[in-house]
DNA sequence: CAAGTCATATTTGTCTGATAAATAGGATGA
DNA sequence: TCATCCTATTTATCAGACAAATATGACTTG
């Protein structure tokens, strides 16, 4: 279950070079319509060649961040034109402090994914990647007692879910539904204790995907990040998944 | 409403290279597993230098086609590891001729996306972007006596309602449904007649999200796309939406 | 003075060639 | 049989050169 990406993409140079500057425009570092500084002078910067820089300012372009020309240089482009699904802008931008408002839109589209990801999952409830999300929720019952990672686990259950939806589009989204779970962990006091509560959720969530009730699936996964987005929208605090502790 | 990529990055040297392979391997023509020819005989077989290849060789791998490793050579990663949400490994995909469990694929998208952007906007029925979804709706309406372009017509309203969402993580989608929308009209005789039921299902939609009824949006738009799904099933004829004809 | 034209300098675009680094696959040897 | 080493192949990176595009300001002209 672990991330899929080829570690050696993530070693070259010209990758670690569009991950900083990157991460530089996504936390604000560059606004757009900013002009980033010349090739050259990136090189320079980062103390490499200009064909590095190159190539990393057009794995840049390729996800909407930059726009080079000629003589006018490369600027930072507007927030609307920026990939905010791809995996790496994801990656990046999980190094900010989010406000409240980033963290909703988050549990927004956990809503549209994992309702619809749940849903699709029931209708297929023999696959094999349905056991997985039966897997990931003894791992959950495990980590109650101690036996697991909690946080593991609970990523492993959603990661399931979507991935048991068998469409190809719904794949790519593993990413945010991961990074919005790891905002939650950071901001909530995940380890705090036991959360009976979101257990039951999840385990309600899956016995309809098992059952193949996708209507009934839909409607558990809607009841958990509804109790999530509450909990963000108070502020208070909440348990890995955001529901309030007792 | 025109697409905001900037049209110099579609024209680089580099970019037509990425694109010329990326639409081989999206298309099967390089299956996963497929050793790409070497960077030096991929410039030759398109007479440019190897810079350009390694260039658009990047952009591949930052949508996770391909992987390339030191003597090995570069291959295509596993269909999983794609982006299938990238607007331009999209764009590729549209070349291809699709069977019917990749349309359906990509009305269940529809389906995810649309449903809660919908409810979204409702949510903010003050929005300067509601009003373009009245804007495209009126639109429909014109093109209903031929004066205007029902399909680009149907296309603004419903990219209206991805962007009308608010959401940063909803805005990238208006690819994937422009292209589910683009395959719906390539198999469907879109033009062939007045589709009253189709107009009336938008105005159900556009109102209740004027309204502010969230739960009427989502009800309204899955009842659209739940005709389009049927229609995909049954393989039969149906207009843009997806529709029967009577 | 206004507005269009043009020249120039700057920056990205592309090619070529060279060297380094990684590694798959075979050769070698215990 | 298995581990080790060698070697050829391929990508990784750098450097330098020239081409192409274009923003800016100077210049001209009405």
């Amino acid at each position: 279950m672990a991330e899929t990406v080829s570690l050696t993409a993530r070693s070259g140079l010209s990758w670690q070079i569009a991950s900083a500057i990157g991460t530089r425009i996504v936390n604000g570092e560059y606004a757009p319509g900013d002009v980033l500084p010349t090739e050259s002078d990136l090189g320079e910067a980062y103390n490499v060649g200009r064909s590095a820089v190159r190539e990393a300012i057009k794995m840049l372009a390729s996800k909407g961040l930059v726009d080079a020309r000629p003589r006018r240089g490369t600027i930072v482009c507007e927030r609307n034109a920026w990939s905010f699904l791809d995996a790496d802008l994801l990656s990046w931008l999980e190094g900010s402090a989010p406000d409240q408002e980033f963290l909703l839109e988050l549990v927004d589209m956990r809503m549209a994914i994992e309702t619809e990801a749940a849903a699709l999952a029931a209708g297929r409830s023999v696959a094999q990647e349905v056991k997985e999300i039966r897997a990931a929720y003894e791992k959950m019952v495990a980590a109650e007692i101690g036996q697991a990672d909690p946080i593991a686990a609970d990523l492993e259950f959603h990661k399931a879910i979507v991935s048991a939806s068998g469409n190809r589009f719904m794949r790519p989204l593993v990413a945010i539904v991961s990074t919005a779970l790891r905002f939650s962990f950071r901001y909530t006091n995940a380890l705090a204790g036991a959360h009976v509560g979101d257990l039951e959720e999840h385990e309600r969530i899956l016995l309809a995907i098992e059952a193949g009730d996708a209507e009934g699936a839909r409607a558990a996964v809607r009841s958990l990040l509804q109790s999530v987005r509450d909990a963000v929208e108070r502020g208070g605090q909440k348990n890995s998944d955001g529901l309030e502790q007792t």
